[in-house]
DNA sequence: GTCTATATTCAGATAGAC
DNA sequence: GTCTATCTGAATATAGAC
């Protein structure tokens, strides 16, 4: 995950799981089958933190703070993981997407875009406003700073920790943003 | 660009140069030489398009749109642009970033970044609103939908074609998006 | 400048002893 | 299951003819 499929190196992974290459290759086979393990959890894993949050609750504005507060925090755990999915996808994107439609994942914000549709008939959210492109802020909003933030970091020259400070920060920008985005 | 770094061939690309792969190296002397020049004249094209644009008009309002208009049109040029400009920072950010420093490259929003401060002042815009948080929203809904076009297709069920539709109405919407969220 | 042929290095993978 | 030693192939890079 750290460095993605092409430049890590079995040798590496042997030497930090502590034991030998070969033994390695005795688990798993070949570096591919490897591949195929670690993406599938951590593929999943991300799934279903989302999917879990946006079926807790009904109420459209609740639940935007929750699921741009429970993204950031995950993310912030694992920083290095939209880069890794995102590099992947890329790698070889018809092997992954089959194995997506095989595995039957299913959009994880099914839970917000009906949360979305409510508030719409309920009049409390400008009609207009289409949930493709409101869901796709908000993970814009939320991944990108992780998948940039060498860049984002040089650009407002902060440090590590400043950084985890500015993204602290923004969950409640991102969900002030959103909200303003939809009012009726 | 199409593959990163690593997954890139000196092979294929002299195939499709057409040319020799001795003279490959004969012009370029390394793969890691030859990607610099590459990351380099791709860098200063995203930045300098980005920079034009926010030198010429003082209005924060108008500014937003073209920004948003000219990023979006850039990227629909050169889709792979954002994913190997991330991909190489976060192979090597030491190297990338000393050399950004020694060609003092600056931020390329200081436009935008005066533009909002004179809004504010003037009372158009809400002051509590941060200028940084604003612009990295800008930038996160404009780059992010070309980063992981693969997974955002997959998740809306939509064409390469559809997509670029997508991406086309994405204009609006991103400006729209931040617009409301300055109103003062 | 442009090519062919070759050197070098190193990764992933396997064989086989224990 | 775990290791060492080895095979094989591929990729970057160089040497040298033309």
């Amino acid at each position: 995950m750290q460095h993605g499929y092409d430049a890590a190196r079995m040798r590496s992974i042997a030497e930090r799981a502590e034991i030998n290459k070969g033994l390695l290759h005795y688990y798993f086979k070949s570096k591919e089958a490897l591949l195929v393990e670690v993406f599938g959890e951590t593929f999943s894993k991300l799934f279903l933190t989302i999917q879990n949050v946006t079926e807790e609750d009904g109420n459209l504005f609740d639940m935007i703070g929750k699921v741009v507060d429970v993204y950031i925090e995950f993310m912030m755990d694992n920083p290095q993981l939209p880069t890794f999915i995102i590099q992947e996808l890329n790698r070889d994107p018809e092997r992954h997407i089959q194995r997506m439609k095989k595995a039957s994942f299913k959009f994880p914000f099914v839970g917000l875009d009906k949360a979305m549709n409510q508030a719409q008939e309920d009049g409390l959210v400008n009609p207009e406003v289409n949930s493709r492109h409101f869901i796709l802020n908000l993970i814009s909003m939320t991944l990108f700073p992780f998948v940039a933030a060498k860049m984002v970091g040089f650009m407002f020259k902060l440090n590590d920790k400043q950084y985890k400070q500015f993204l602290r920060e923004r969950k409640k920008e991102i969900t002030r943003t959103l909200i303003a985005s939809i009012q009726a």
